[in-house]
DNA sequence: CCGTAACTGAAAAAAAATTTCAATAAGGTA
DNA sequence: TACCTTATTGAAATTTTTTTTCAGTTACGG
């Protein structure tokens, strides 16, 4: 667990490191991909407000990811680099940690667009629904 | 514009091909991601069920595709195969065709899952934010 | 410790999405 | 062509989600 790592990176930004905003890191950091119910859930001690808040903080300083893999918006934590496998069927959401990209090809793609991140989603029906 | 191919398979699995879903794809095909807000406006005669029906129907079909690329949903028409470079300064979104994955790796990296398609978004900043 | 600027949270408001249900119309059939 | 059946539409109401406001609180540098 990185925690202290990212609380680190929320003072060296300037912003202070609350309770309700290491409550909302711990929440997320409890599991990849969850909803906001589910965060929200992790954290009953924190305002609804602040857990928005605290999402759009974490987010806009590249510590939080926020996705759309169907339904509603799910965060998880942005450290490490790894993508999603969505079933269509179920809905389930897996991850897999090696990355399919050709690095060659990528510089490429954006001719003067300066890549920073990519995010890879891949879609089909998981084996349980097979 | 490949409208009426799209028409025919929603008419071949069994779908009414009303005028009102007919707007709406109009409205989609008319620009790649746009906001709900934009493809009403796009259709005025289709009332707001409807369009969010329909995004659903198409959606479910897989000729729409439906993408978060920050802020609210947005939508595209799923024909081509392409993928998005996402400016991180001013939000604006383009597209590139030439695909970064290399295709020895997808089929492996999923074990048992099935895989149909994917969706890749770069982020970075684009030329004129540099 | 103190002071201050950043932060929180309850309530209210706004925005976005969904449900309901009576009326309508697409598309097959005769 | 007229009809019939069933899918579809849309207005209103409802629910859900997100944002705004603002008075009170607190983290943390000095």
């Amino acid at each position: 667990m990185e925690l202290e790592g990212i609380i680190g990176k929320i003072r060296g930004r300037g912003y202070k490191a609350t309770p309700q905003r290491v409550a909302v890191l711990e929440a997320i950091s409890a599991e990849q991909h969850q909803s906001l119910e589910g965060i929200r859930s992790r954290c009953p001690g924190v305002g609804m407000v602040t857990v928005y808040r605290t999402l759009d903080l974490l987010s806009g300083l590249g510590l939080v990811r926020r996705l759309d893999l169907g339904d509603g918006p799910r965060y998880e934590l942005a450290e490490d680099h790894h993508h999603h496998l969505i079933c269509e069927d179920c809905g389930s959401v897996a991850e897999f940690e090696q990355c399919p990209l050709d690095p060659r090809q990528l510089p490429e793609v954006g001719g003067d667009f300066e890549v920073r991140a990519h995010s890879l989603e891949v879609y089909g029906r998981c084996s349980a629904c097979r």
